[in-house]
RNA sequence: GGCUCCGUGGCUUAAUGGAUAAAGCAUCUGACUACGAAUCAGAAGAUUGGAGGUUCGAGUCCUCCCGGAGUCACCA
């Protein structure tokens, strides 16, 4: 039994038993023992001043000598201001070590017979992923692992965004410009090459437009529709989208071309296929750098259709409104305004596309909850999707969560195409990892190793610290990236937590065969650091339980930085194989093999791998 | 303007309504003849944006204000 139950209970006995009075578990708040007290786990007793009518203290001492008379797991107590510290007894320690020790799946949650999809990375097929997709493929695959070990049956899926005007874009730009390069004639990595087409039809489109502005058609443009006082420049900056449907040359053979896609033109087809083919490789390069992959992948081709089944419904049930051929709904009342469902040309959008593909998941699937990992401003986007499927009933509409995640700033600012300050994904990963080869060549430890073990480990160590500088920041928060301090090796970071796990290894690779673990049952004299550590891995379990229901890796890097935090002090201030006896020794070791166990399944489910040495 | 989110030492972050607000970076000072110094210890640094309120108790909950961001499309 949970031991922060059996303390529950114990108080309510207490309470019940001293001063007659029935409480619940609700009532009893409870908290781990600050590091400055005696003792593991603090009761606070100031709710039940009423009850009593006593003094905080009076109460303290009361509930404080009838628990440890009658709850066998506790040992001690102490009382400092309203405050009941209670000390668990080495007894219980020593058993939740042995258990832990013989349990393979420590923290690991039994199946809950659930399934749950997680959507997360999504990314066009027109450029390059960058630092913003690796937030997300982070959180997104991190968020899958902790699900799944919080008992959950996982689906990892994207929807890969490979059509609509933007697609046409690099395509029309590549058919122009290009010559017939491709990744393999070029060497050039696939979704860099489209990418950089994309950019090209956009600097293309800018000198046309440009020039477009001397013309007297655009002097009578911005003569008739300029606001009042409005200078030139800024007319035109604000005139871009219509000159783009207007009177753009590109713009009008790019628009023809997505025309023709729609209606399967087989050259077009052709060009788009080879061209995502491109992408999707140079995306799955990025995608096995950073150590993740899919069990699905939706593509948007298949399913922007999708949703008129659903819509339909909606409009028998008299939650969707047809104007002429425009559907909508009213979310007024839930201050989301006018949800568009269909154009009044006829055509979907984006929200009909969502509907379409959650039923199709759910067809597919059946899976109660449907996670999707995307960008805090499309939040009012996914209320509404989600209001809809509310309201029409849908089976799987309470398990639907927006995983709203804060964008990525520089210390500049905000990342913008414009400006070319967007960082590249594979540009990033592989400077933290010469960031580690530096510093492995310094440090000089990994010389006896052949070459490819060496780069296996410094690639893990320059993973390790751009994952954990963007993991450790609550997924809700607007995040600044210092790229000088993602490559920090030191304080609280990737590598300091493998660090620790790395001298664990160390030791036990020393102490192999050498010390009889059994004798670490008579040791019972612990020192303060060792229970720190005993309470911290024992929290583990129900950790994973509350980062899989709040959605929250950053939860387990934190603990994973504290634990490791502890075991590098414990090692600094005890020793393990020079302990002052056999038991000692014993103990230490299984609880350092311990300790390691954790910081590896913790880091595992940020994506983090450990290395044996570093 | 309406709605949503964020405001914590110089910087980046942490804190189920509980004790003296906790760490890292940067700065300064110590500890390698050591189970691995990618470590440890110490110093300095904070009226938690501001004002009220609820509570025995508020960084946390409520109201108002200030600052920043997002969104308010028949775009995706």
């Amino acid at each position: 039994m949970n031991i922060i139950s059996v303390i529950q209970e114990g108080v309510i006995n207490a309470v019940k038993a001293v001063y007659g009075a029935d409480i619940d578990s609700k009532q009893v708040s409870m908290n781990v023992t600050r590091k400055e007290f005696e003792g593991d786990y603090t009761v606070v007793v100031f709710p039940f001043s009423k009850i009593a009518r006593k003094k905080p203290e009076a109460i303290a001492e009361d509930l404080g000598k009838h628990i440890v008379e009658h709850v066998a797991e506790i040992s001690d107590f102490n009382v400092i201001k309203g405050f009941l510290n209670l000390s668990i007894g080495s007894e219980f320690w020593s058993e939740f070590l042995n258990a832990a020790t013989v349990d393979p799946d420590f923290g690991i949650h039994p199946s809950n017979g659930k399934k749950v999809m997680v959507e997360f990375s999504s990314p066009n097929t027109n450029k390059p992923l960058h630092l913003g997709h690796i937030r997300n493929i982070l959180l997104g695959w991190s968020c899958s692992k902790i699900l799944q070990a919080a008992g959950y049956e996982v689906i990892k899926t994207q929807i890969v965004n490979n059509r609509g005007i933007a697609i046409c874009k690099s395509m029309l730009s590549w058919k122009k410009f290009a010559n017939g390069a491709t990744p393999e004639n070029s060497g050039i990595k696939g979704d860099r090459m489209v990418g950089d087409y994309y950019v090209m039809f956009t600097k293309k489109y800018e000198e046309e437009y440009l020039s477009w502005q001397q013309t007297e058609k655009a002097i009578e443009v911005y003569n008739e529709k300029k606001k009042e006082g409005q200078e030139k420049e800024a007319f035109f900056k604000g005139y871009k989208n219509d000159y783009f449907n207007e009177y753009s040359e590109l713009g009008k053979e790019a628009k023809e071309m997505l025309l023709k896609w729609e209606n399967n033109d087989p050259d077009t087809l052709e060009l788009w296929k080879t061209m995502n083919s491109w992408v999707l490789e140079g995306f799955d390069k990025t995608y096995a750098k950073l150590g993740v992959d899919f069990d699905k992948l939706y593509f948007e081709s298949d399913t922007y259709l999708l949703g008129k089944e659903i819509i339909e419904k909606g409009l028998e049930k008299g939650i969707l409104t047809k104007e002429d051929k425009r559907v909508f709904i009213d979310l007024e009342t839930k201050g989301l305004g006018r949800k568009t469902v269909i154009k009044s040309d006829g055509t979907s959008t984006y929200t009909s596309q969502d509907l379409g593909t959650a039923q199709l998941r759910w067809n597919d699937y059946g899976t109660e909850k449907m996670v999707y990992v995307v960008g805090d401003e499309q939040i009012s986007h996914f209320q509404g999707v989600f209001e809809i499927l509310k309201k029409l009933g849908e089976p799987y509409a309470d398990g639907l969560y927006h995983l709203a995640y804060g964008m990525v700033d520089l210390p500049t600012g905000r990342m913008k195409t414009r400006e070319g300050t967007v960082v590249d994904a594979d540009d990033l990963i592989a400077e933290v990892i010469e960031e580690s080869r530096q510093n492995a060549k310094e440090r000089g430890e990994l010389h006896e190793m052949s070459k490819e073990e060496q780069e296996e480990i410094i690639r893990n160590i320059g993973l390790a610290a751009l994952k954990f500088f963007i993991i450790k920041v609550h997924p809700k928060k607007r995040m600044t990236f210092n790229p000088k301090e993602s490559v920090d090796l030191q304080g609280q970071t990737g590598p300091y937590v493998q660090n620790a796990y790395v001298r664990i290894q160390s030791i036990l690779r020393k102490a192999a065969g050498k010390a009889d673990l059994e004798k670490s049952k008579l040791y019972k004299d612990y020192e303060s650091l060792e229970k720190d550590l005993l309470n911290q891995i024992y929290q583990y379990p129900a950790l994973v339980k509350s980062a899989a229901e709040d959605y929250d890796p950053s939860s387990i890097a934190n603990y994973c930085y504290n634990i490791a935090k502890t075991f590098h002090k414990f090692y600094h201030d005890h020793s393990i194989l020079k302990a002052e006896s056999e038991e000692a020794k014993a103990f230490r070791l299984k609880l350092a093999k311990m300790v390691g166990r954790v910081l590896k399944a913790a880091m595992s489910l940020l994506g983090i791998e450990m290395p044996e040495r570093m």
